[in-house]
DNA sequence: TTGTAGGCGTTATCAT
DNA sequence: ATGATAACGCCTACAA
């Protein structure tokens, strides 16, 4: 069923059926409906390569992260989905797997498929080469990045202020008189040194405890954060707070403070269903999640779509705390 | 840059270039040499849509579930896409959001891009309407369902039994000497009520108690669970195990438990993170989602190539138990 | 308002 | 081994 066929079962030509099709150019009320009549009785759809061969575009939206299995990738990709479907774009999903420097294939795949635009979450990219390859595609189509910033000129950069976020979980903890704050993260990406930053500016300007041991780099797994604990709690170093970058840790962190006897308050982030999930229910910083994608996917609408508005190179966003029971915990004596 | 451009720089005609890039057809050492030389200088990649036109596929696989944010769904979605990627087919990821009936029209979203495949995870569908679309669609193209079964003769259905693992389950916690099993679930999908009837047939085969409170459909919430589980205490309804359809619910049956000084085992279904991150950590019925999804590629992969070998129209795993701490409380008074 | 014809970039079938 | 050319199905000036 082509649109050759349409037209001959309508008496008219493929330039008619066409622009009925894309609602372009006048076509008589008479004509519109009968080649309307036909094509839902054919149940008709244009062949979107042959579309797409001639508009160059599929309307198709590259969306790139380390791993959908992950909570807080899933949410974004499942919040940019949904917006992207809204706009009649679909989603090229494609996951490149932990960071090891050679993930720029995963951005030579979507760019393989012709996708009108490329969003990353997070940071699967880092390498100079990879980082190299995403500068060239991106004089070539948008590229969206959301909590990561790659410094080029040509791409749009979408973040949380994870760094005052963090900065003000510490002054916050200053108010309940924590001053022995353990702050337990895995990576340093983007976001990842943005909170740590966070973390080392409260701890300084508040004149905290700023032991070593008391800021740990460790594996994003329970147990990591598990043991790290029980070590420290073992080893009789003093902590009366816990500030984790990922809900996972804190939700661990608290597990093995609560087994050890340690009641602090724990503070998780990105404010994943982890954090609800966790008992008590962790306190988290929120990440602005909907907001950012929401705005990803403005961003890529005005870009490919020709009469666009001009849209920021840079978009901030400010964290806010989602209080929950492991706060409440401050009372501790 | 196109083919025309490569043919002309290597002075040839397309019909060689083609060729050296399918690797279709003789060509001498030495043009192949030199065109492929071109191609890497010239950084050229052959237009996907033109290509799409031709061959009428762009190795494209549409992926349809409810939603990429719920944790089942983002491992399965995590699991096809690395999978496809290996056997170099894209992912065309569509959430339908919660079944309403209504959910057809996702199914049209994926096939307007002429997918070559969809793979549905769960039930995004039911309505005697949706299936009618679903059953239009699998004569054009293979539908490969998980964890469903839509009876359709023309599609593939690959399934874990969970009927049986739930019954296991309940003999298992009969043999503990539990006789009062509350059975907490929310949705009655093809997975639901296999799960549900697994838990009928264990109950009456043991002859345990079942009495209609301890079979308790509520939402797939946190409050929810928490809720019914303090009602039931509260009630003074006798339950000496607790079975959900759910980790997520099993996390709330479990802090509601515990909160009220009520000491049960209690058992998941997913084996997700969810369960790892409950505390005490959570046993639960693991679906085998590895397996099902890896045999969802498989088939995909002999269902598009056309020297394919014959696939069952219908794969069964068995379900397993993931043992953890939460079971280990079976050893109660 | 409607029709004709050229172009989009491949692949594949013929010849040569 | 290589080249010319016809599909593939759509969109869109340009003509009528």
């Amino acid at each position: 069923m082509t649109i050759y066929d349409i037209a001959k079962k309508c008496n008219v030509s493929i330039a008619t059926v066409s622009r009925v099709l894309n609602g372009s150019g006048r076509v008589s009320a008479k004509t519109s409906e009968k080649v309307l009549a036909v094509i839902k009785e054919q149940d008709y759809n244009p062949n979107p390569f042959a579309r797409g061969l001639g508009l160059n575009s599929m309307k198709m939206i590259g969306v790139l992260c380390a791993d959908v299995a992950d909570t807080f990738y899933a949410k974004a990709v499942s919040l940019i989905e949904n917006a992207l479907r809204q706009k009649d774009l679909d989603v090229v999903l494609c996951c490149t797997g932990p960071n090891n420097g050679k993930n720029a294939k995963y951005l030579r795949y979507l760019t393989k498929k012709h996708v009108d635009a490329i969003i990353i979450i997070g940071t699967p990219l880092s390498s100079r080469s990879d980082i190299a390859e995403l500068k060239k595609i991106s004089s070539g189509i948008p590229i969206i990045t959301i909590n990561s910033d790659y410094h080029l000129p040509s791409a749009f950069s979408i973040v949380c202020d994870e760094r005052e976020g963090i900065r003000m979980i510490i002054r916050k903890l200053a108010e309940k008189n924590c001053r022995s704050i353990l702050y337990l993260y895995d990576t340093l990406t983007y976001s990842g040194r943005k909170k740590i930053v966070g973390y080392q500016a409260g701890i300084e300007e508040l004149s905290l405890d700023d032991t070593p041991a008391l800021t740990q780099k460790i594996p994003c797994t329970l147990e990591a954060a598990e043991n790290i604990v029980k070590k420290l709690i073992d080893d009789n170093v003093f902590f009366d707070a816990i500030v984790t970058s990922e809900d996972l840790l804190a939700v661990a962190a608290q597990r093995a403070a609560l087994k050890n006897g340690k009641v602090v308050p724990i503070i998780g982030c990105n404010n994943s269903i982890l954090a609800e999930c966790s008992t008590p229910a962790l306190t988290s910083l929120d990440n602005r999640l909907e907001n950012l994608c929401t705005t990803a996917v403005h961003t890529v609408t005005q870009l490919i779509s020709e009469k666009s508005s001009p849209v920021p190179s840079k978009t901030v966003f400010s964290a806010q705390l989602a209080e929950r029971e492991s706060f409440v915990f401050s009372d501790k004596k």
